[in-house]
DNA sequence: CTGAAAGCGCTAACAC
DNA sequence: GTGTTAGCGCTTTCAG
């Protein structure tokens, strides 16, 4: 226990080089040697110290992850693929909360910047620009979650709304529905922006009968309001998009109120963004955002820009898709 | 950007032992010339290197926990918790999944050994001898849940559920119940004879009316059933305690079926085991495990022994409590 | 293919 | 109250 290169190096009868290149491959050794280091490492039980290397390597091989709260159903599907592309490349993910707190955030970032990490995700909901230049200053590798643009050291990660929502009303319309309406959350969000664009821009495409939309808050009882008065007007749809979880919930139990049989008599498909998986009891389609896959390709695009000396960013996107579930209990989580 | 303490001593003129007693506290200095250094250090925008740091010292600010998978939604809670308290002491939270593969586990607690990490917590469910051993071996602080037992540089949390079982009877013979029964688990595992005995013990304490208890499989339909076996028995009970979440799922089931309303008709109490808060629609009582108070019981746990030299071990008992929520949607989460 | 040795940036004696 | 300096354990030139 507690032995150190330099034990290994005395008992495999080598320099403190040669096992240092032996453990990295970072030159060519004779197998003889490497053998006799492999085991003498295996005999002293010996753990490279991650402190020393990473004060030589001037990085280390943490990889920092910023999120806003790990108890938001949200994250933890993509930190535990962010976390487990970290671990098959032998790095490892510091993960912190930031709690929505910018001032707290920022701290994250510095304590971040002090540990020598050569890359961070940010995917938090908001993104605070001085964490931006921060992390750009000290040159550490970027990836973020919709940001809008990719730079030198920057990647960014976009959520292609449109691809589930094509799924989705190709899938209303296979089920015979024709007058098929949105519901979505207030504009001043950009993702209610786009996934209403995403619906508008996709139903003209499919040559739909022209849709009503109505933006409501994200919110249960916003859902439940404008399904009300969707269902009331002259021209009731057959089937809703909701933009969120939340409002699809409320459009549910409006729907239940209304002695409505779901899924039969209205079809709902709800945005998958939060507590859908855990909280929905009925059967009901909805537009998943694949959040391991998020996590996963985050890693990706650090990785990638880890392994390129001038750190080039790049855009990935992740597609959202449409998941039917049966009413089985308890909900499985969604697929992913 | 990537100013070093070398960079720091030389523009507030002073020699870089200076700068590092003033940044860590470690030795009195005179106003006069801390504040030159913590001048020096905003002009800089200096963060200290944490390999370094921990290159001398022999110690990382790292302190490993250790669970099964964040997306078990009784993880995300605890890990909250113990990242709040590591922060508020200047330390971080490396959490690394398990996913229940002891292989994994091992693997994970030879990187934190080779992080030089002081301490780790270790919240999985199931614990591996061999984890144990590594750790105590190298000297690493070790806090885990439901060991049973201490030792030197061990610490133990034990769930105390007596406590929330003894409000949870108190609650319902307020309510005028006087025929409780028991639904648990299956006895192979500790959980469930804890829960078990806990219940058995409280009733007979409480001068209770013997009760019938059933140990079914800590599953929905487990609970259906023996929901079933129970209300159809010669002596069906007004009132029942779950031993787990999913168990209480199965319980309501059925009582909606027998076209019993919930909880006027039958009262049930569930054990907040793991996706009880997410997942419930109607009001309902659980006995609450409070995940984020094992978080941070488990960091002060470490905290305690890394301040002793000698790392002595203690237990800590965490209390389950009562909740009563009503049906607002959506279901909060619960108090902790 | 291997070894010697100069750091990496900081802490903690030890001097003054 | 402050400065000097010898490591901490590893990586990585530079020689051989």
């Amino acid at each position: 226990m507690g032995a150190s290169i330099k034990d290994v190096a005395a008992r495999a009868g080598v320099s403190i080089a040669t096992v240092s290149h032996v453990l990295n491959g970072t030159r060519p050794t004779q197998q003889q040697t490497r053998e006799r280091v492999l085991a003498a490492i295996r005999d002293l039980g010996y753990a490279q110290n991650q402190a020393a290397r990473n004060l030589a390597r001037g990085r280390s091989t943490l990889l920092g992850l910023l999120i806003s709260d790990i108890r938001n159903p949200f994250f933890p599907d993509i930190t535990a693929g962010f976390q487990d592309q970290a671990l098959a490349h032998d790095m490892d993910a510091l993960v912190m909360n930031t709690n929505y707190d910018p001032q707290r955030t920022l701290n994250s970032v510095r304590r971040l910047v002090g540990l020598q990490v050569p890359g961070v995700a940010v995917l938090t909901s908001q993104i605070d620009p001085a964490v931006i230049e921060t992390l750009a200053g000290h040159r550490i590798a970027a990836v973020y979650l919709d940001l809008g643009r990719v730079d030198q050291s920057i990647s960014n990660i976009v959520l292609d709304y449109e691809h589930g929502i094509i799924e989705s009303l190709e899938y209303l319309t296979q089920l015979g529905h024709r007058r098929i309406a949105y519901i979505g959350g207030p504009l001043h969000l950009t993702s209610a922006q786009r996934r209403k664009r995403a619906f508008m821009e996709t139903a003209v495409r499919l040559g739909l009968e022209p849709s009503h939309t109505f933006d409501a808050d994200f919110t249960v009882k916003g859902g439940y309001f404008a399904c009300s008065k969707l269902l009331n007007g002259s021209t009731a749809p057959t089937a809703i998009v909701a933009g969120n979880d939340l409002t699809a919930i409320g459009i549910l139990h409006r729907a239940y109120d209304g002695k409505l049989r779901v899924p039969e008599d209205l079809s709902v498909v709800g945005f998958d963004d939060i507590l859908f998986a855990e909280y929905t009891q009925p059967a009901l389609t909805t537009v998943a955002v694949p959040r391991g896959e998020i996590g996963r390709v985050a890693f990706q695009a650090l990785w990638t820009m880890l392994s390129d000396p001038d750190l080039t960013g790049r855009e990935y996107r992740v597609g959202t898709r449409l998941v039917i579930r049966d009413s089985t209990l308890p909900p499985g989580k969604n697929a992913d």
